[in-house]
DNA sequence: TTGTAGGCGTTATCAG
DNA sequence: CTGATAACGCCTACAA
């Protein structure tokens, strides 16, 4: 009876006091040091002694604060992870990569969704520094006026944590560690596969301006059609497609057009979409009327009709790279920055058509 | 010249002594009770005093240390995400639904990953305990053999930080909010379009045994079948459907048989493509030789060919609810829990054929 | 091997 | 309105 009573009033009492270290020292009448050195495997704790405290530990519900700890020993365990916007499916596969690294290591990570906002991307790093994170893995955004945050990048870097940019970069930067694709060639590659297929007419359709890799890829697609003389039409390259509405609509007057393209390049599964949607809707045949390359592969791009031929990039694998590259500048056992730039893949489906 | 040097060294010294609350208060010989109070905006400092101390707190670079901070107040402006397996594109727009809620009042999360391992949950609940989040926003996973974490989440309860359920739920756990989508009336929207369009040979494809969702959209399955007096096939149930390859097998055999279904129902986006996969590979036609009713709706659902007939969840408003719910927990405006269960919504595209 | 004491950076309680 | 002082829970020399 008196039993019941107790364990009711424990799982009753709405706020117990947390026990200490304190706490189970006293249950032992030994010294918190002991406790703490056995709780934190550290040597110099007799073996029977430390049983004794591990079981304690356990019998109390011990869990230990890591705000004080954090206090004393600076150390976290925490890093932070700023994405651009996630709603990109591109974040799905990325963190996956990212969490394959950390887990095992016991870092967690504190996911801020700056939704390709500049201020909110300041007041992220911000909480983050606040927080004590001890690395940042970034996309970070660049506005269209050039305005960006490297300043508190910069400032992180001062105070020892490690920044490393995934997907983007901040130009100017050559102390931060940097994953990126080489999305210049990756453009390239959709170019040279067109050509080879006998395309001269090709349009591009960017995402927003301003954003490092929609430039590259930008950059990428006129150097291409230089070296390959294919001559360029300005008309063919829709920019800032943000939009899907508004995306569509310049993409479906470039296709009424008399001067049309034959071809259409895509740079992000986003756009992909809005592709395939917009050409739909016209009643245009794929590839028949027009051949699309996509950007950024999603499974179900093999299951449209027709599988679209893509421009895939190693997502998981530049999670995995840049966590590990992080951790190890944490751990401080590199030197040099790194930049690592990986390459994409061109996924030859059916939505290219052969023109001889 | 002097000047130059000074700025040169800051910039450059490997490691900055960071500055504190007590640093400013030396620079400007005050106390740090002040400096505390002015930049915690408390009342009872002079408006003079105040704008002195927020100005060295610039100039110095302050940033203020909430380890310590939650030391003292014991608050870290942290929640938990406890996610099932990140790779599902629930959590693109489940994630960005809590980050709407979260950042405006200035809460960070930390998202936990525990791939549907009964263990890792385990660990990352005890990880978040020693953060000392002041929520945790949970989609459990119960494992086949019925073991699962509700000690832990509990525990976290006990230690009065509240817990919400999203998507899944432990059975048992009264104490704790949840918000799921109804899941039984889902399925019976499906059955019932199928149903009307003439269709009575019903199949199903149940994601992984054990899952809360899926268990209860199989129920859902049989409840909507007796009730609408359907014949139930159990060799048209297809169970645990984990792997891709194997899954697709399972559902060949079944399509090759004599006795095959009309129409097949799917449990998540995962099987959606699995499924449309398998049906283009034995080369039928869709919905021709078979209906298909997809569950969890993509953006690229209305892609494929043909477009597909969808359950669709609102996931962001799952989201949404979850941390405004687990936020007025925390705030200890809302006494009675929560069990909040939302609708779904049938998409009617062009997957379902008129059986007449 | 064990215990003692001081401090990590903040906030909160009291006095002045 | 301002300042001293004592925690918060843990770690870590240093001493025993």
């Amino acid at each position: 009876m008196k039993m019941n009573a107790n364990v009711c009033e424990r799982l009753r009492s709405p706020v117990m006091k947390k026990t200490t270290i304190k706490d189970i020292a006293n249950e032992l009448n030994i010294s918190p040091s002991s406790v703490s050195r056995a709780l934190s495997d550290e040597p110099g704790v007799s073996p029977s002694l430390r049983k004794e405290i591990v079981d304690a530990a356990e019998r109390l519900n011990y869990i230990p604060n890591s705000s004080a700890k954090s206090l004393k020993t600076r150390k976290t365990q925490t890093v932070g992870l700023i994405v651009s916007d996630i709603r990109n499916p591109f974040f799905l596969d990325f963190m996956s990569g990212v969490e394959t690294v950390l887990f095992p290591r016991g870092y967690k990570f504190i996911v801020c969704d700056i939704g390709e906002d500049f201020e909110k991307e300041r007041i992220y790093i911000k909480w983050l520094l606040e927080h004590g994170v001890e690395g940042i893995l970034s996309s970070p955004c660049g506005g269209e006026d050039g305005r960006n945050n490297s300043r508190l990048y910069r400032e992180a870097v001062r105070r020892n944590i490690p920044v490393v940019f995934y997907d983007r970069i901040l130009e100017g930067l050559d102390r931060i560690s940097s994953v990126t694709l080489d999305n210049r060639q990756a453009i390239l590659q959709g170019v040279l596969h067109l050509k080879e297929n006998g395309h001269r007419k090709l349009g591009i359709v960017l995402h927003k301006k301003g954003i490092y890799t929609i430039e590259e890829r930008r950059m990428g697609f006129l150097e291409a059609c230089k070296m390959l003389d294919i001559e360029i039409n300005a008309d063919w390259i829709i920019e800032n497609a943000v939009d899907a509405e508004r995306a569509s609509l310049s993409l479906e007057s470039v296709l009424k057009s008399d001067r049309r393209p034959d071809a259409i390049i895509s740079t992000n599964q986003f756009l992909n979409e809005v592709i395939v949607a917009t050409v739909r809707r016209m009643g245009l045949k794929i590839p028949g009327d027009l051949s699309i390359v996509g950007f950024d592969d999603h499974s179900m791009n093999e299951l449209i009709e027709p599988p679209l031929t893509t421009i895939r990039q190693p997502v998981k694998d530049i999670g995995r790279i840049a966590a590990t590259i992080m951790l190890s500048e944490i751990d401080g056992t590199r030197g040099d920055k790194s930049k690592v730039v990986l390459k994409a893949e061109l996924l030859q489906r059916k939505s290219v058509s052969k023109l001889m």
